[in-house]
RNA sequence: AACUCCAUGGUGUAACGGUAGCACAACAGAUUUUGGUUCUGUUUGUCAAGGUUCGAAUCCUUGUGGAGUUGCCA
């Protein structure tokens, strides 16, 4: 019972309905292109999305292809990462990998099949030359002393830059079309170029290389590509993808459709941008955890459903938008809220002692491990007489609206007991080293009590004998301005310093011992961390994933 | 003042000539053994001017604003 207009499909896919529904096509194909020339950011997974989107939509398929054109730039190590990200993501090509390097012997052919057209010809001024030639904006440029070889000669020449002959730079052949175009991309582009250096898959087989242009519309049809979706700054390159379609003997009639780049305040996203944090050491690397790249969202512990759903609420236009970076914080806390395990854990400790609680006594309590999944049970955790809590839970001070301890205030201590501070311990400087309380043995688990008293708040703790301590990595956005693309001057100017906050001395529940690498949970109260690579079981490592939603700080904020 | 494209609350996104809706954000309240979650409610919008039409965010015209394009990068 499918509605023929399903509501609010993008512009896309209504595209692809419509050829469906007329018969130019009887099936979809896209495809997902990198060059592999650096690692896949969050950017990149809005285009994987889409494309593999659709194929699991349409019951059809989608092409890894890697746009390997550029030997100066690329190496297979970008080629084994941009697997690993589009896997992890959720998304699988089948037997459906490519590489353009695939298509270089296809591609010369069809190059002299234009020179043997008269649509082509060596060129052979210098790229100074040629600029010049091009004319601007506002003006026609002029032919090329060289457009008018004969057949012969640009065969010759051609073959003879094939061959190696030529050094770097010497000779081009250019599409001959028209000097006078509006759109400059028209102007007789560069279709192949002489580099003489080793690709990472064809070797030195290869001295001259196709461009982007003349490889990319042809390659999506010798794959019988459908709809080859790309980024809006490629629309000016249509006319130019038709024009080879329409000029060379492909076996059939891909359709280039843009649409909008994703874009996310407060953070870069281009691809030298994100090099030169890594380069110059503003960020540990790729996959550090502040990273817009796969990687380093993995890292961080954001789950793949969730930018796949952040990737499906954005949708796909035309519209060159900014999103807010809450909007993926929101769809991040959504999944783990569902899925992520809880666990009590002290950031900042600030030491207890319960001068009622028996020396030796340890109890056990148990403790919800997923309230939106009680099916998950419980989990077991142990009490004892020396307790850390977070020092933000305690104010000497406190003003009224202050729920959490402060001297002669009782709160709940989750799971365990209700609590009073009798006591506030300092050092000779006036530090507060400990607080001395009592708790109430008939709020055994932290039930209410049988004469009807209440408290305000329930806060989290860590008996301090059973704690394992650990270092937590408190991450923050990369930038303090909401576009640091448009910037006067350096974006780097414009970092945050308090990016990485690191706390050397929590302590944990011991369950969190159990927690392997990668995986996110909930510390109660808190956030959502996830083990980071660098964890050992000696030296445990927790990354901060995102805090909850805290409306507590935004009070404060207010004053 | 070239060519191409774009314009709906604070941010995104729907509405395909017929009630401007949804999400995020913000604010208020309820629930809560997480100041979380959940629930309820509130605020805020069709770039402008004309035209076509019973009726326009939608179609037409003009204007305004923004983006991309002058690589032997992709």
């Amino acid at each position: 019972m499918s509605n023929p207009r399903s509501p609010s499909k993008d512009f896309i896919r209504e595209i692809i309905d419509e050829d469906l529904a007329t018969g130019k096509h009887d099936g979809t194909v896209t495809r997902f292109p990198p060059e592999p020339n650096g690692y896949l950011h969050i950017g990149h997974a809005k285009s994987i999305c889409l494309n593999f989107g659709i194929a699991r939509e349409y019951e059809g398929r989608c092409h890894l292809r890697f746009d390997d054109t550029n030997p100066a730039k690329e190496d297979t190590e970008y080629v084994d990462s941009i697997k690993e990200d589009i896997q992890w993501l959720g998304f699988d090509w089948g037997d459906h990998l490519y590489f353009a390097s695939d298509y270089f012997e296809k591609l010369f052919e069809w190059a002299v099949h234009l020179i043997e057209n008269g649509k082509a010809y060596v060129d052979d001024q210098s790229s100074e030359e040629m600029r010049a030639g091009r004319g601007d904006l506002q003006n026609p440029g002029t032919e090329s002393p060289f457009r008018d070889r004969s057949l012969q000669e640009n065969l010759d020449l051609f073959n003879r830059m094939k061959a190696g002959e030529f050094k770097d730079g010497e000779k081009v052949l250019r599409a001959k079309i028209d000097m006078a175009h509006p759109n400059l991309n028209m102007r007789d582009p560069v279709i192949y170029r002489i580099v003489h250096t080793e690709h990472h898959r064809t070797g030195d087989t290869w001295c001259i290389y196709p461009m982007y242009d003349f490889t990319h519309g042809q390659s999506d049809a010798l794959e019988y590509v459908t709809h080859s979706l790309c980024t809006l700054e490629f629309e000016n390159h249509r006319p130019l993808y038709e024009w080879f379609l329409d000029n060379l003997p492909v076996p059939s009639r891909p359709r280039q459709i843009e649409f909008s780049r994703l874009n996310l305040n407060y953070t870069v996203m281009s691809k030298r941008k994100l090099l030169q944090l890594v380069e110059e050491k503003h960020v540990s690397g790729w996959d550090d955890p502040r990273m817009p790249t796969i990687s380093g969202i993995r890292r961080r512990g954001y789950p793949a459903e969730s930018i796949r759903n952040f990737c499906k609420t954005i949708g796909i236009t035309k519209f060159k938008s900014t999103n807010d970076i809450s909007l993926l914080e929101s769809s991040v806390r959504e999944v783990l809220n569902a899925d992520a395990p809880r666990f009590m854990a002290v950031l900042k400790p600030l030491k207890i002692v319960i001068t009622n609680y028996p020396e030796d006594q340890v109890e056990e309590f148990d403790a919800v491990i997923n309230p939106e999944k009680p099916e998950l049970g419980t989990r077991k955790v142990p009490f004892s007489r020396e307790l850390y809590i977070e020092q933000d839970d305690f104010m000497e001070d406190a003003p009224k609206k202050f729920f959490r301890l402060a001297p002669d205030k009782e709160v709940r201590f989750r799971c365990a007991y209700f609590i009073r501070c009798n006591e506030v311990i300092k050092d000779e400087a006036g530090n507060i080293t400990e607080l001395h309380c009592t708790y109430d043995p008939e709020t055994r688990g932290g039930e209410n009590p049988p004469d009807g008293r209440k408290v305000k708040a329930t806060i989290h703790w860590v008996s301090a004998a059973h704690a394992l301590k650990a270092e937590v990595r408190l991450y923050d956005r990369l930038f303090n301005t909401e576009n640091p693309d448009s910037v006067e001057g350096s974006f780097l100017d414009h970092m945050n310093p308090d990016s990485l906050e690191i706390l050397a001395d929590a302590r944990l529940e011991p369950n969190l011992a159990a927690v392997p690498v990668g995986e996110t949970v909930q510390f109660e109260r808190l956030g959502y961390f996830c083990v980071d690579t660098d964890s050992t079981q000696e030296a445990p490592v927790f990354n901060r994933t995102v805090g909850l939603r805290d409306s507590w700080a935004k009070t404060q904020q207010k004053g």
